[in-house]
DNA sequence: TAGCGTGATGCGTTACATCA
DNA sequence: GTGATGTAACGCATCACGCT
């Protein structure tokens, strides 16, 4: 028998509905569950229902809590030990066993409830740095159109524009020197250039 | 008196044993 | 080996009672 996995399906198929729906059988799907008649009658006839000792459902809760499960010795042995009828015993571990599963899947739910508001919020932090980005992107694109139009004006008046000359090799003329070539300080590949943080964009 | 907690019941399902 | 049948145990939905 394999009642734990399917115990562990049909919780989680509660706690995600729609996740097994292709997995599991699809069980009970057709009959409609026939609704338990009332019985009058139980109050004059059937004894009467009483509640359990306090020692007896502490009894019953330890042994709960050691084992959910009941083999058959030991439900005769604890229902000797409490005065109760083994009946008595195994209804009071099947009501715990549903009651024990209704709460976890309680707690279930609420954790992951919680997560996933904290997830949804995380999202929208993630979302709005990304359109912050983009309008950092946008106003980076605008400066280096209005710097290329500057740079296109200036050429076209002077055929040595600061442009160019900023990347042609220096002139130095008459003064020219080998060994030099440090006196012009030329920045270090991603180095940082502060305001120019957008030029990593390209990079 | 409503609402809640909990013992009890009825029914469907499953696993297992027995028998023809 | 296999299908039919019986039985015990379980889960689930629900009832019913006692208590606050």
């Amino acid at each position: 028998m394999n009642h734990k996995v399917e115990d562990h399906m049909a919780l989680i198929s509660q706690l995600y509905p729609g996740v097994f729906t292709q997995m599991a059988p699809q069980q009970g799907e057709s009959k409609p569950r026939r609704r338990r008649k009332k019985n009058k009658d139980a109050g004059l006839s059937g004894a009467k229902k009483r509640k359990l000792s306090e020692e007896q459902v502490n009894l019953l809760e330890m042994n709960f809590g050691s084992e959910h499960k009941l083999e058959s010795d030991r439900k005769d042995k604890l229902a000797s030990e409490l005065g109760l009828d083994p009946r008595q015993v195994a209804v009071w571990f099947q009501n715990r066993r549903a009651r024990w599963k209704n709460k976890k899947l309680e707690e279930e739910y609420t954790k992951l409830k919680t997560s996933h508001e904290t997830i949804v919020v995380e999202k929208c932090q993630l979302e709005s740095e990304v359109l912050k980005l983009k309008e950092q992107l946008c106003e980076a694109e605008k400066e280096i159109q209005r710097l290329s139009d500057r740079a296109d004006g200036v050429s076209t008046n002077s055929p040595s524009s600061s442009l160019s000359m900023a990347m042609d090799p220096p002139f130095l003329g008459e003064f020219a020197m080998e060994g030099y070539e440090d006196a012009f300080y030329m920045p270090p590949e991603n180095n940082y250039v502060p305001g120019m943080e957008w030029i990593n964009l390209y990079m």
